[in-house]
Order: structure tokens, then C-alpha cells, then sequence
DNA sequence: ATCGGTGCAAATTATTTGCAGGAGC
DNA sequence: GCTCCTGCAAATAATTTGCACCGAT
């Protein structure tokens, strides 16, 4: 397993936030405060943010949002990429910023604090190879969640 | 990974119906006609059965079941151990049978075909203790699912 | 000026619950 | 007979959609 490192502070040169406008524009839709707005909480906010929690944060920056308005957002930042959709503990849907790079792709999920800790496998991704060639499948993408303990939880420093 | 296998199919001395009748005895709760006609139906189906399958399955055996009671059953035998809930594509709940021993405790979800296939690895099992030991967390489930095309679908036999 | 976008409230979907009557023990 | 159970319909919870007006290009 990689260890979790935060990547170098570089601004890069496209950022996601680019990339939506971008692909709204190609595609003849309109970039409006609304999008924007939600856009940047999203990107900025916590990982793993909920629809309500999104709601409450954008409405301090601007309370003219309705909550359909979060939802038909959300859904175009996941059709461009930049959000990806998670249903941790099969209840109310829960978004990341996509580009996994400096943050693992699946995650442990402390039952006892909820925190969720992301993590990378290298061997994890050598695995799913070797059980897709054992199925004769071709995977495409998968989930991984492992649901237990959390070390601070478990050292009662929480 | 290990293979699928078939069990032997001699009869187990207590059977998942009788686990449930104790199960609810135990604990003065009362069998009845529903959640025997129920809890048979669950456990004779197709595995990964949900709520509306179950449901018309139910009633062709006894059309006096309501919804409710196959929600409430349901509950029940997820509780006695004998049921398990499952969120694959983070749409209504599907059940198995306990007792991942015949099948595997991991699922491959054809994405062309919607057939789930159980599978079960040995790998992954020694692989999540080396992540947890990183992680310094103790783990007391895991949820792996693969998602692409199966065999079948990309050989064109489907 | 033209479409697409927005808020609101109503509609949907999956699931739960209150209640009056019915069936186990 | 006392409870627990059931069906029904109404209540929730999360998310989507119809519609009249508003705003970006």
C-alpha cells in the first residue's frame, strides 16, 4: 500500500474549475453565479461532502440556491469528471473532487468516529487484474471500502 | 483466487428457516404464515433478490402478504444473521443468504448484462490485514466490488 | 431576443410507520 | 386473552422534474 502524501503545492495550469466551464462552454451550456458558486464550495469544501452539507455551505456564499439546483450541479460535475459520486453507508450520497492522485481511491470508514480515510493499493490494483483474467473479465472500475477501527479511535484518543 | 465451488449438497442438520423460527422464539416473537412463506421464498430464490422480486415472488405463494411485511421480514432475518444486505448499484437494496462459504464474498458486476458473479480471494483477504496493519486500524468488514464487462458479454454470447 | 437556467413546489422512488383489526401462544 | 403481527395507507427521506419567470450569450 502507498502511503497518502500530499503532492507538491504547484498551482497546476487547469484547474478543475476550468475544466468545467470549459466543458459547460463546448457544449453550449450557460456558466452561471449558481454553477460557479457551487463549483467552488465543492472544490474547496471538505472531501466527501454530502448534498445537505454542500447546500448549507453554498448558501452562505450566495443564498439565492435552491437545493435543485446543488443536485443539477452536482450531476454536470460528474458528466465533466471533476466530482465523483460515493455511497459510503448506503445512505444519502456523498461527492469527492475527482483526481484521486493525491488522495488514495478507496477508503477505510471508522464505525466508531466515521471519519473515512483514503488510501492507495498498488497491490490492490494488481489483484483486480488477476481476478478479472481468472473471470475472463475486463474490469473497469471498482469499489473498495473496508469498515472497522480507526488507530486513534483504538489508542482512545478520541 | 479461489474457484466457486458447489458444496456438497447433503442436507445441513439445522437449515437458515430453522435458525430464523429459534431466532424469533428466543426472543417471544411469533412465527407466522408470512414470514414463513417469506423467509422460504428468500432462501429457495435467486440469490441478490430485491425487495419488488421478492415481493411478487411472495405473492404467487401467498398473494395475503403486504409490502410491509416483506420489508419487516426482511429486517428480521437481517437480524437473526440469516440475510444480508447489499447496495450495489446505489439503487434498492438487494438480499443474499448468509453463509458466503458456497459463493464468494465479493461480487463482479457485469455492467452490460447486470449479472452479479460471487467470487472469493484469498489474496484480498491477507491483502486488507496488510492495510490495516498500515493503517494501524482493525477491520471488521469489507465491501469489494468490480465493475466491467463478464466473459459471456465480451465473447459475444450474450 | 433566444434558449438555457433557476427556484419553488409537486412528483417519484425506496422504505418506514401509525393504526385498527386479526392471529399466535 | 394478551400481545404481537399484518395490511393498508399515510409519512419520510433522498432525489428529480414541471413550469413560469429570469438571465447569459
Amino acid at each position: 500500500m502507498t502511503p497518502v502524501v500530499s503532492a507538491s503545492s504547484a498551482r497546476p495550469l487547469t484547474t478543475p474549475l476550468d475544466t468545467f466551464r470549459r466543458w459547460l462552454h463546448e457544449r453550449g451550456l450557460k456558466t452561471t453565479s449558481q454553477r460557479d458558486d457551487i463549483a467552488r464550495v465543492f472544490l474547496t469544501g471538505n472531501r466527501h461532502i454530502s448534498v445537505e452539507e454542500l447546500y448549507a455551505a453554498v448558501k452562505k456564499v450566495n443564498p439565492r440556491v435552491g437545493y435543485a439546483t446543488v443536485y443539477r450541479t452536482l450531476r454536470l460535475l460528474k458528466e465533466c469528471g471533476v466530482a465523483v459520486e460515493r455511497h459510503f453507508n448506503d445512505g444519502e450520497a456523498r461527492y469527492e473532487a475527482a483526481g484521486g492522485e493525491k488522495h488514495g481511491h478507496d477508503h477505510f470508514i471508522c464505525e466508531r468516529c466515521a471519519r473515512i480515510i483514503e488510501f492507495a493499493s498498488a497491490e490492490l490494483d494488481a489483484l483486480d487484474q488477476r481476478i478479472a483474467r481468472k473471470l475472463g473479465a475486463v474490469i473497469s472500475r471498482r469499489r473498495l471500502e473496508l469498515y472497522g477501527i480507526c488507530r486513534e479511535c483504538r489508542e482512545g484518543k478520541r
